[in-house]
DNA sequence: GGTCTGACCGGCG
DNA sequence: ACGCCGGCCAGAC
């Protein structure tokens, strides 16, 4: 389970930081496919506000959950906009303008993977 | 305790 | 094809 900073009660953040630890190495995820799998498709923000409170957590791969059209719309939230794009390439995955090459090949669904 | 915002997504004009 | 708008939910002010 994550790390909670306040325990408080169990919220889908800490499901969405077990299935981004999940993403296998060289693979990548959605913030919609993620939030679809825990049942909030629509909400989809919260996935990405999710990260955002857990950012400066290095055990969640943040550098592996993009948009749906595979654009590393986050790095800027890194300590450098390089960070993201960097990790993601030193595990195989290449990057081109800030977006992930032929990411449906590497787009790795947690509906399906998990099932 | 109401209001604003956010690393998104899908639909519509 | 491109751009705008609404929705969804939790945290910060």
């Amino acid at each position: 389970m994550a790390k909670q900073p306040k325990a408080k009660t169990y919220s889908f953040f800490d499901d969405v930081y077990d299935v981004v630890r999940l993403i296998p190495k060289g693979r990548a995820t959605s913030y919609g496919a993620i939030a679809s799998y825990l049942g909030t498709k629509m909400s989809a923000r919260m996935v990405g506000w999710a990260m955002n409170a857990v950012h400066s957590d290095q055990s969640v791969p943040a550098h592996r959950v993009v948009n749906r059209n595979g654009l590393l719309t986050g790095r800027h939230h890194f300590k450098t906009p390089k960070t993201m794009q960097r990790l993601l390439e030193k595990e195989g995955i290449k990057v081109k303008n800030d977006k992930i090459v032929d990411f449906k090949t590497v787009f790795w669904d947690p509906a399906i993977e998990l099932n």
